[in-house]
Order: C-alpha cells, then structure tokens, then sequence
DNA sequence: ACATGATAGTTCAATCTTGAACATAATCAA
DNA sequence: TTGATTATGTTCAAGATTGAACTATCATGT
C-alpha cells in the first residue's frame, strides 16, 4: 500500500480540490433550478452579461467547450428569449451575442444565487485565506498552461 | 458595472478555481489516453485500487455519480478483463467490485500518468502552500456539507 | 410466516456533449 | 483577379450521463 499515492500530500490536497469543486456544483444546479435555469445556459449568461458582444468562438474557450455545443444550445436560449445574435458587418461568419433583457434579467437571478452560495461557502475562509487561494489557483493556472506543450530532452 | 460579482475576491477566487478544475481535466484526459484509458474508466480504476472490494452503490458516491452509471459501464470494464465483479454470499443484492491483475496494472499506469501532471502543476506551490491549499478546501467542502440541508427562519 | 418498507442494481428513454465533416466567409500571396 | 489557406459556425452521428420505473433481495415488526 506505501506505494500508492493516496499518503503523498500533493495527492490529497489536490483530491479536495476535486471535491470542492463537484460538491459545489450540486449545490449550484440545485440553486439554478430554483429559478429555472440550467447550469450550461448559466455559464453563457453569465460570460455574456460579462462581456457582451463576444463571438461564439471566443464565448466556446472562455467557458471550456466545443465550438459545435454552442450552436446547439444558443438558438434554445433564443426562443426563450434570453439571447440575441447579431451578425457583424465587418465579418459576416461570426455571430456577435447579447443578452436580451429579459435574459439580463435571468442572468442577475442565477448570478444571485450564485454569490449567496459562494457567501455561505467562503465563510470557512476569512478574506486573507480566501486571497491566498486565489494566488495558489492562478500560480496553479499558469503552470498548468506554460506546460501544455511536451517539452522533450 | 459596479453591481455585477466580478470584482468581489470571492467571486474572482473562486472564478480560479474552477478554471484550474477544468484545464486539469484537459490535461488529465489527454495524458491517459496515451494509455487508452478514458477518464470515466479511471476515477472508477483508481477508487478500486485504493478500496478493493466496493459495491457499486458505494463506489457512485465517491465518484459523485448516479448508480445507473456504472451499471452501464461496469460491463464495458469487465469485457476489457479489467474489473470483477463478485457476488457477496451475505448479500446477494450487491455486487462486490475488484480490479483483475490486468486491470491493476492499467490503473497504476493512469496513477502514475496523473501523478506526472501533478507534480509539474504543483511546482508552482511550496509544499506548505499545497497544504495551505488542501486545508482550505477540506473546510470548504466541511461548509458546503453541513449547508446543504436549508435551514428555514 | 407474513406484510411492509428500505436498499442494490438494472433498464430505458431523454438529454448533454463531443468530434468530424461540411459550408461559408475572410485573409494572403502571387 | 485568382487560388490557397485559415477561421467561424452548423450539422449529424456517436458516446456519455441522468432520472424514473422496475426487479430482486434484505430488514423489521407483528
């Protein structure tokens, strides 16, 4: 058994990263469900009431998913109303996305909850710990990419 | 704009965290199927390495998955000659999960796939800071936990 | 023993997600 | 201008995941 990685520190912290994050996820479809929305149409409204305008290329990478799911799912949030695509004049393939009223509406219910979530869960932090984690993530981030590419010898 | 979460600490930490989930699991994808293992099959492996004889209900809740999950892809396992599956004599409702000697040997090669990626991300903390990390997050999930029953007036 | 209720696992249809192939539009180089 | 290359978005089929209904087994109380 010694020579399984469930004793190595690195191992363990990193396996309650990876709860954190599902358990939080329960809790945030359930918060979402209250107010109708799901978790995947969240994530556009929320990026999109973020920055709106972004093209459905750029929308796919910030929210870490294919290209194809979001012609799939966007003219969904059409019909009900929560978004808009607008073509650009100045590039005709792209579709520039904006949320409807209605659906800036949507987003700031879902973004609510959201926060009233994160509020209860971060109270096991105080404000310096929860800062600490932020750098840790970010420092974690950026390894995480400079090292995407094989470096070899 | 002053309204919207961006800006608030735990709202852009935690904002962190999910986005190191998800180019986690891009990495961790992308380095296992150099062995021909899918992600599904090894959050599945490894629980087994680490806790051999699970039932299937047991084993969904570590995953965080639903039971008819693995009813599904435990036969998928089997047919590769990487899981067992016994009948237990005291009752005979479960079916009690092992790895086979084959299916032990893929799953320490997904292990030490992982455990590659995780000693490159985590060079990015101190071994105090990784602590720091795990801590903070065994708490969160300590929160998220006793929270999840509503708690009325 | 029997009835009742709880638990483990399976099945199946519906949903979500993905990747490959495709169509259209922009860019760049002669 | 033409032709080659690249970028954006769509379609479609395949795979993964879920929840509800179902079967089989166990546990409890009488």
């Amino acid at each position: 058994m010694s020579d399984l990685p469930w004793n190595r520190p690195r191992f363990k912290n990193w396996l309650a990263v990876a709860r954190v994050h599902s358990l939080w996820g329960q809790r945030l479809v359930a918060a979402l469900a209250v107010h109708g929305i799901k978790l995947a149409q969240f994530d556009i409204m929320a990026n999109l009431l973020y920055q709106p305008g972004m093209t459905q290329q750029r929308l796919a990478e910030k929210i870490f998913v294919g290209r194809s799911n979001l012609s799939m799912a966007l003219p969904d949030l059409e019909n009900l109303g929560w978004v808009r695509r607008d073509t650009d004049a100045a590039d005709r393939r792209v579709r520039l996305l904006f949320l409807t009223d209605e659906g800036e509406r949507v987003a700031r219910l879902g973004l609510d909850a959201e926060c009233e979530l994160l509020d209860e869960m971060m109270e096991a932090l105080t404000e310096d710990e929860c800062n600490q984690l932020g750098d840790y993530m970010r420092r974690l981030a950026e390894k995480l990419r400079s090292g995407s590419g094989k470096q070899s010898s």
